[in-house]
DNA sequence: GTGAAAGCGCTAACAT
DNA sequence: ATGTTAGCGCTTTCAC
């Protein structure tokens, strides 16, 4: 029968009761093998009988090491970070690691605070995901501080990071759509393209459709609530987003920078707003969305505006969130690898702390997922005309 | 300049180059207003040069108290989850509360270790789902030691809890398929079972079904892989599922209590299974799954059998996570407030670490929440064989 | 308002 | 194989 939790009984008690030092005793538990076996028996009797187990704050304090990392997260309501998180932890705990977790609502603020309170909890490394890793004050100075770190979907020069090369994946994205004849695109993202991740894969795809010869691609903001974890536009939105290349370089493509913001509060004024923009002369035919999530809230919203994706409009996302093949159709994706990022950095991480090497960086490979959201670009005279039966109905057909 | 992590300095070097003593030091960081200004003002600046942070170890050590909670879940993979723990996650962080967080798979070996290491931790409370609270050794052991906990969506008569009423909540929705005309009603679960949760919903709802004169309520249980957090079923799966009632007595409704198991492990054979279940003469008219995640993955299921939904057969889940509402049509659901699950069961845990308090449950109001799924039953003669538009698809009608 | 001193529970260096 | 000793970084009396 253990004993209460104000009488936990420390090392010494268990080293007089088994008649041995409390030195014995810490060995019994940390390394058994140096333990004669009659005195490691009555020792883990006594320790039993006691309800002892050591107390981890003495050892950390004692040995330097506290065998936990930190982890901080935008959000776990999105899948992406959800998945990242177990592959992450389940490499931790099967190391003997414990993790300390907290989210930051994409909120600079939030991040410094986050990184600042678990490095006093003497976290032995962080694994992250900052809003934005170039311009993070707060990166520098944990760089600063010689504590190993590695960042989860961030891709830097300074920073070691494990994630897909954004670059490529929002390339391979244009290619398909490209491919299947669509050559005017818009990139529809939530508020926050304060995120680097989506800044990046909005420059490469504009850089590739110059390549493709395809139209400037156009972009899109999606009024925060459609998109859960989204704050407030900041009035003068027009002028609030500044794209810049997030590894620091200019973006050289002379596509347009100022987005476009779509809709306003109502339903009726963003079902106005979609089936005028999407039936002028030079409108996209290819939706192209920041994040899987996003992606569905749009075509939910299309839906009630009576837009049939794909066959008044293709829409795509990016992630490949497992969620995603339960929709009809299923979302046209990229996906990324996102318990393998979890699992690959906390890895990293713990080699950096175990044989303090050097930091790293990873890419890992993404895929493109085809679902049924996207399809060849209609014909513009036959869009919002036909009537038919929709070849993804739950229904048989 | 912060000094690298190697040189980290201690409380006594501030002091000394303060020109105080290490007490004084503790306090400007702890209780900063009983510190002369100009000695707070000396001691700040010294401590900003020098990078120092009051080290939360040796605090813990001392004071005996982490400002650290633990958290137990089965997966983050189910956003139910997720959000539960972004609800307390927040309420825990605004109290000056850090989290240790594991994930545990409905595994009660892991719940049994994750129990252990984070009392190891020294955290000063414990917020954990389990499989079975009823059959749980570690519960009743954590009990004992005197160390406050909560449990998340178990209902328990012999543990502290934050839930919803999973009985009325059952029967809430056993009403609403009755008000639309349904009469005979199967329950789907994964093979999970073991989840206490289920079992009292099963068992709610079977009670219901005979109190309304409807027919007996089958129980089928969907194969692993459908269900991403499941594990096999063990052989003999026939008879593997004895349901008793959570609460400790037992289940005094005669309705059948060996469950059905679904289809094989290929698509085809799933497929001819539900074509042949749903068309016998006694055959379900709506399915009741015991999660969102499930009821998914079934919609999509019987969509590849060319069965619809609600055409064919109603079906509906339990939790409400946000993304059943981009379904198309919505998946009906009983939605329990996770989010605020978990916030009260943080709320109630610092209370009772703070005040050394009675433990007390909490039982949370669910909603019932019609979507498209659940229609009226249809008559057997038209079954699978009509054809025509679906008034739920994406595209105009 | 500040300092001196003790010690939280443990481990690591050294001794035997 | 085990004991002795010192001390990790901090807080907390108790004194002044």
């Amino acid at each position: 029968m253990p004993a209460r939790a104000s009488e936990r009984p420390s090392i010494l008690q268990i080293a007089q009761q088994a008649g041995v030092s409390s030195a014995t005793v810490s060995r019994a538990f940390s390394r058994p093998e140096l333990v004669h076996a009659e005195t490691l028996a009555r020792i883990q009797a006594v320790a039993r009988r006691a309800g002892f187990r050591p107390n981890r704050i003495g050892r950390s304090l004692r040995s330097g090491s506290t065998r936990t990392i930190g982890l901080i997260l935008p959000t776990l309501s999105n899948p992406v970070f959800a998945e990242c998180f177990e592959g992450a932890e389940r490499y931790a705990r099967e190391s003997g690691y414990s993790i300390m977790l907290t989210v930051t609502n994409y909120d600079p603020a939030r991040e410094s605070k986050a990184v600042r309170d678990l490095l006093d909890h003497q976290v032995e490394g962080l694994l992250l995901t900052v809003t934005d890793a170039a311009r993070s004050k707060v990166l520098a100075s944990l760089r600063d501080t010689g504590r190993p770190y590695v960042l989860l979907y961030n891709e830097s020069i300074h920073h070691p990071y494990v994630s897909v090369d954004n670059r490529a994946a929002a390339r391979d994205m244009l290619d398909h759509l490209y491919a299947l004849g669509h050559r005017r695109v818009a990139i529809v993202t939530g508020p926050l393209i304060a995120s680097d991740r989506a800044r990046l894969r909005l420059q490469a795809a504009r850089v590739r459709a110059a390549e493709l010869g395809m139209a400037a691609i156009a972009h899109w903001v999606m009024p925060s609530h459609i998109h859960a974890d989204a704050r407030p536009l900041a009035t003068g939105h027009r002028e609030a987003f500044i794209l810049e290349d997030t590894l620091g370089r200019s973006d050289i493509h002379g596509a347009p920078k100022v987005p476009l913001y779509c809709g306003g509060q109502t339903q009726a004024a963003r079902s106005r707003f979609f089936r005028t923009a999407l039936t002028a002369p030079e409108a996209p035919t290819a939706l192209f969305c920041s994040n899987d999530r996003l992606a569905a809230s749009l075509i939910a919203c299309l839906a009630r505006a009576r837009i049939g994706v794909p066959r008044d409009v293709s829409v795509c996302g990016f992630d490949g969130i497992e969620i995603n093949a339960l929709f009809t159709p299923a979302l046209t994706s990229v996906q990324q690898p996102s318990r393998e990022i979890g699992k690959r950095a906390c890895q990293l991480l713990l080699t950096r702390i175990q044989k303090d090497s050097e930091p790293r960086s990873l890419s890992l490979p993404h895929r493109l997922l085809p679902g049924g959201t996207v399809a060849a670009p209609p014909h513009r005279d036959v869009l919002f005309t036909t009537r038919g039966t929709h070849r993804h109905a739950y229904r048989p057909d």
